[in-house]
DNA sequence: CAGTGGTCTAGACCACCAG
DNA sequence: TGGTGGTCTAGACCACTGT
């Protein structure tokens, strides 16, 4: 944990329980790194993180002020980290994983242009039902280069594949391109998501990047349409 | 312009070029500070802009490298600014608008926590159809407050709000906030989308913010599953 | 060990804005 | 003119990596 993460942490925790008048600018750079303890550039990069979320915006000549609407809805905390999977964005619930299908490949020409890799590199094919608190929540289909994801078992896929990729592969992930559609339930869905006959689907699909810029995941996520919104902020430069 | 930023053009520039060898690190930090003389901070900064736009990735211990995949396939121009609107986003097509209600009314509950404004704040109340290359393509519903868009009217809604919003009020767009669902469609999606009886909707609630943070929008989108897909890049810091 | 990037400092000067 | 945020510096120490 870094100083300008944990400066960072408590203004944050200061907005959103209201220490701070939510009409006022909040105190400035050079009081705030006093009270913390540290240089202007560290607080300064504390804050740029909060304005980065959305949370503060800066009038140079007048101070940092709260974004107001940004903390009126409960919804401070749409600002997760998304490359987490499942396993850790409901840590608290009860996640379990149901493996429909554990196969390798060799890719498809469409699969092949997604993760940059040719058709002779195999690829695991893995359909996995996860449940939240014991309801089916979505159904996943991934396709994984095995080359750059090794050792993939059972007890991974019952588990957080991002977790094994983190902590076991020690790799890092950068980003991530998603392309969110509405669709029409297929035979899979009716059988595992417990659809009714017309209602929709939440597809998500979805290529992850690490660090290196390589793709190492491109997978098709379809939710139950009544269990799952995707939350997105866009902030321009 | 600021110095990191001129550095920051620079660099992308010998990156494109092929000026470094794709495939060994770039110059180091203080190498680069040296040469364009300036400080490493500074430097760092600069080369953090090209790391955040996916064009460089950094190993500690090891150094700065190019990521291959980002300048092969002309990909460098992937981030795009999303607050456009239908208008200029699609200003290769022809774009019609169908004004379906056009109302000034004081805001719910829901809308006054939106927008940041109290009960008394007056909203306008807008339905448009926007029709694109004569077939229908998404219904809007938008609300916001008279007070920081004024002078909204029939010839600005057959347009594009946005280029009013930019150009005649002189705002500046900053960011939005997007929840991205997928529904049922109720009468008005199956009188002016021509939606069959089990055709799913793709809705975007959408908040838009100013530079100074303050929420001018809130809208929700209703578009048709077959003529729409919602694309968002997330990179982690 | 030497070399890399990551963090942090203390201070400087500038641009912008209100009274 | 005073106070704010924006930029920039020169240097320090740390964490991580391969030799």
């Amino acid at each position: 944990m870094t100083k300008y993460e944990s400066i960072c942490l408590e203004i944050r925790k200061r907005i959103i329980e209201r220490k701070y008048p939510i009409d006022q600018p909040i105190p400035d750079e050079i009081s705030l790194a006093k009270e913390f303890n540290c240089s202007r550039m560290t607080m300064k990069r504390a804050l740029d993180i909060l304005v980065s979320e959305g949370l503060l915006y800066r009038k140079r000549g007048h101070g940092t002020f709260i974004v107001q609407s940004a903390i009126q809805n409960n919804k401070v905390n749409v600002v997760t980290n998304e490359a987490m999977g499942l396993t850790n964005l409901l840590k608290d619930k009860n996640v379990k994983s149901k493996i429909i299908k554990f196969e390798v490949q060799f890719p498809s020409e469409d699969i092949c242009a997604h993760l940059a890799i040719d058709s002779k590199t195999p690829v695991y094919y893995i359909i996995r039902l996860r449940i939240v608190d014991g309801e089916p929540y979505v159904l996943e289909k991934t396709y994984m280069p095995v080359t750059i994801i090794p050792g993939i078992n059972d007890e991974i896929l019952n588990g957080s594949i991002y977790d094994y990729i983190m902590n076991k592969l020690v790799l890092t992930i950068a980003g991530s391109h998603r392309i969110i559609r509405a669709c029409k339930p297929d035979d899979l869905d009716y059988e595992h998501l417990a659809c009714e006959l017309n209602d929709p689907i939440l597809e998500v699909e979805h290529i992850g990047f690490l660090n290196n810029g390589i793709p190492f995941e491109y997978s098709f996520s379809r939710h139950r349409y009544d269990k799952f919104e995707v939350t997105t902020i866009n902030m321009n430069r």
